[in-house]
DNA sequence: CCAATACTGAACCAATAGGTTCAGTATTCA
DNA sequence: TGAATACTGAACCTATTGGTTCAGTATTGG
């Protein structure tokens, strides 16, 4: 089973897909305009859309022939909050003892 | 080219590798360990763990026959890095604007 | 109306991912 | 020493990914 998560992390850790949500972080765009400085075929492109589509991380305008894209970034939002989690454990030699003693309690 | 991000986020994509980081976040352990609860081979728990350690998440110490794993999550942090420049989208309607706005004077 | 624009779908391709089994190598325990 | 433990490598399989080209459908501007 693929979750929310698994699709949403999977639409970043691809480069050309981290850049078009670059790129929508500056205001909305159609996909042509998108496409442009990439090189690569629209068809190409459009693809990597839809994969960013199908994790939640765009929305999709169409009027006329023209789509026009937006960035909807609130997946990543869970993505942060599952990293953050860990974030004890890249600071100091000493957070990590840390945290692996409080964990411990925890338990 | 496949970048040091593209490897790290590639690798936290999957499930059973996001669970093997929970796993050792509360403290070492020996691959054995690791794949038991797992519904899948030694081997393929093996290869999620070679995954992790390409992407620098995962440490190996072989003392023996035992391969002791251990959590770096040091590379998660570029991941969260690059995740919370977004942080301004996924608040509030207000938030979308004003980031909207402000990316714009920038330019 | 005609041509250009903005996509989209289908078919294809090579490479990678995620899993398996089986056989092998060290290492350790009794 | 001999058996069990802890992996590892190789070969294989299927499905997915990331790209292509080509042909088609709407839509729009002149």
């Amino acid at each position: 089973m693929n979750t929310d998560l698994d699709n949403v992390i999977a639409a970043i850790s691809d480069p050309t897909r981290r850049a078009i949500i670059g790129r929508l972080a500056r205001g909305p765009a159609r996909i042509s305009d998108i496409a442009a400085p990439f090189p690569m075929s629209l068809t190409g492109v459009c693809k990597h859309v839809r994969v960013l589509e199908r994790a939640g991380l765009v929305r999709r305008t169409r009027e006329g022939r023209e789509n026009t894209l937006e960035l909807s970034a609130e997946p990543l939002r869970e993505v942060a909050r599952w990293i953050l989690q860990y974030e004890g454990f890249w600071n100091t030699r000493l957070d990590r003892l840390e945290q692996f003693f409080t964990s411990k309690q925890e338990k």
